[in-house]
DNA sequence: GAAGGCCCGCTTTTT
DNA sequence: GCGGGCCTTC
């Protein structure tokens, strides 16, 4: 156990303050998750409401969440979660008053929207042709930036009927209002219509929002910097000027979702102006080394803060040949560290489990991956929230035919479905004649399976169980792949069915879709993650790899400059600022290019400051 | 208007 | 490293 340390005087002004609209104003390391779960913990003893605790990231839940395990039912007194889940339980409870008869599937896949832009399209006449005759990088770049254009104007909640009034391109109109019906016609959203629907739902239904509102007691946000319109909005819904007792708890020097049109100006402007918040700052930094603070200080100087602690630390910038001897500089440093047993600035014994190592993002760990599996050190990537990347063909046509299964009209995953099992696509056909169809023994029987599934789900453990042990494959390797996808997705199960009362399939996938059922917390071995999945969460020992300049600060920020190097910056203040004790630093000086040849590198341009003091 | 030369851009990040 | 787009030149 750790040692319980005493809340600071501010910090104990937060969990203490009285009813009304909080603004927490807390640098990173100043203990701002502890002073979450106090304030909540505190605010219990008051009320026999709920309290919503609202979050970004579902790791962010977990963390609050394991910190309040020991107050009796708290599953019941707490909604805790992102935004996107909280809208999920809104519209799976009252749905129906903007016309769902029942909850969508929620499509999270990029590629699932992409499909749908395309499809779009081509049913827009007056781009169909032009579109059909780029080549394939320019129709890429084309259905992204419709893709972005759908997100935008959602996220900007403007009504359907207004998008003409948003840009000048009628072709983006008529493809919109496409997407919006192909969504439609396979009774989907996407994570944009969670939000912008229950906004919907509480503006056109005072009621069902006042519903919300007196049954809880209070509302906390955690990183607010993330906060983006549609959130805002929502929140402003939901309160209606009435409710204010409001705790947002953020920095804005961690604000790094700008692309997802987060500011934090909500936190900063709106809810400073519209709520009136007291405004506490948490400025001590408890946490982190004196190396790791005046590092982080370096990269954002405006971040001012006490350092908290007395431990020295270590803050090291490594420049390597290329990104393998850069991997493998990381692995000889983890073993080194993991030989060293103890030192005197870490408690407790040094163990895999301490060690982070961030980066940019995901191709960077290519190198590493791969070396840490030759040497056998345990790993964890953390992986992008959403559901199961199966890695077996059968568990992928498991996902696809349960999607179709749940939900009759999904075509777009139907038709992946013949893909996959290569038969001829055959429309109003459903899963049970398409099972008719196959030859192959073991997809035929995956299929089956899926049909026997019960709705609740009850018996998907029993089933896949019987599956694995009645599996007669020669291939070694094939049969360790279904074999891990299965346990993964009875992990998920586990961690859905353990929450859930009213258990459903549908559920679960959606569920699943909004990263609900990762196994996020207990794992074992080094973490690997980008800097964006590992928000307020802090390692001992921290790595930051692929330092090298246009890969962190990316290429395309640093062409388009302004709030997007401002981002940048913070991103990496956020991952400097996970480090707890040491922090190392590297950067490959070529790198292989995706082409295929070496490009000479340069050290990212936020290290440059550093040059003399290394 | 055809040929040749030069430059640009290639894989983000999450719910 | 390579294809596409855009420019220059005859």
């Amino acid at each position: 156990m750790t040692t319980v340390i005493e809340l600071s005087v501010n910090q104990t002004k937060i969990v203490y303050a009285e009813n009304g609209p909080i603004y927490v104003k807390a640098v990173a390391g100043s203990g701002k998750t502890r002073v979450l779960t106090e304030r909540l913990r505190y605010l219990l003893t008051k009320t026999n409401k709920k309290i919503l605790a609202l979050t970004f990231t579902n790791k962010a839940g977990k963390e609050i969440e394991e910190r309040l395990t020991n107050i009796p039912d708290i599953k019941n007194r707490v909604f805790l979660g992102t935004f996107h889940a909280f809208c999920q339980s809104i519209l799976e409870n009252h749905g129906r008053l903007i016309g769902l008869a029942q909850m969508p599937h929620i499509f999270e896949e990029e590629s699932d929207r992409l499909e749908l832009v395309e499809q779009a399209i081509r049913q827009t006449p007056s781009c169909s042709a032009k579109y059909k005759n780029q080549d394939i990088k320019k129709q890429k770049n084309f259905r992204y930036g419709v893709l972005n254009f759908i997100s935008k104007i959602k996220r900007e909640l403007i009504a359907d009927s207004d998008v003409g009034n948003h840009t000048n391109d009628e072709n983006l109109v008529l493809i919109y209002h496409n997407y919006r019906g192909l969504l439609h016609a396979q009774n989907a959203i996407d994570f944009d219509d969670l939000l912008k629907l229950t906004y919907t739902l509480l503006v056109d239904h005072p009621k069902t929002a006042a519903l919300y509102r007196r049954s809880f007691f209070a509302i906390c946000i955690d990183e607010a910097q993330d906060l983006n319109n549609a959130q805002y909005q929502l929140l402003r819904a939901l309160t209606n000027g009435e409710f204010t007792n409001i705790m947002m708890v953020g920095d804005p020097n961690q604000s790094i979702y700008h692309f997802n049109g987060s500011s934090a100006d909500y936190m900063d402007r709106h809810f400073v102006n519209d709520f009136h918040p007291v405004v506490i700052e948490l400025s001590e930094n408890y946490c982190s080394s004196k190396a790791v603070l005046t590092s982080a200080i370096k990269i954002i100087p405006e971040a001012e803060y006490i350092a908290g602690t007395v431990k020295k630390g270590i803050f090291q910038i490594h420049a390597l040949d290329n990104e393998e001897t850069e991997a493998q500089w990381v692995v000889d440093k983890i073993n080194a560290l993991i030989a060293l047993k103890k030192h005197n600035d870490i408690e407790g014994p040094i163990t895999y489990e301490k060690i982070a190592v961030l980066a940019r993002n995901r191709y960077i760990f290519l190198s590493l991956e791969t070396q840490l599996k030759d040497e056998n050190l345990p790993f964890y990537y953390k992986m992008t929230p959403g559901g199961i990347q199966f890695e077996s063909d059968l568990m992928v046509i498991f996902d696809l035919a349960l999607r179709v299964r749940l939900n009759s009209q999904d075509s777009l995953h139907k038709k992946r479905l013949f893909t996959s099992l290569k038969i001829e696509p055959t429309a109003n056909t459903n899963l049970k004649n398409i099972s008719l169809q196959i030859t192959n023994e073991l997809n035929k029987n995956i299929l089956l399976l899926v049909l026997k599934l019960s709705e609740d789900g009850n018996n998907l453990k029993q089933l896949l169980g019987d599956f694995k042990d009645n599996l007669r494959i020669q291939d070694e390797n094939e049969k360790n792949m279904i074999f891990k996808d299965i346990d993964e997705l009875l992990k998920h199960w586990h961690n859905y069915a353990k929450n859930t009362d009213n258990k459903s399939l549908h559920q679960f996938k959606n569920s699943m879709a909004l990263g609900r059922t990762h196994p996020l917390i207990h794992h074992s071995g080094i973490t690997l993650s980008t800097v964006h999945t590992m928000k307020g969460q802090e390692f001992d020992i921290v790595f930051v790899i692929g330092m090298d300049d246009e890969t962190f600060p990316d290429y395309r920020a640093v062409r388009r400059g302004g709030i997007e190097m401002t981002q940048e910056k913070n991103n990496l203040y956020v991952a400097f600022t996970r480090a707890k004790r040491f922090l190392y630093v590297t950067w490959p000086q070529k790198r292989m290019m995706p082409w295929g040849n070496y490009k000479i590198r340069n050290i990212s341009r936020f290290l440059k400051i550093f040059n003399e003091s290394i």
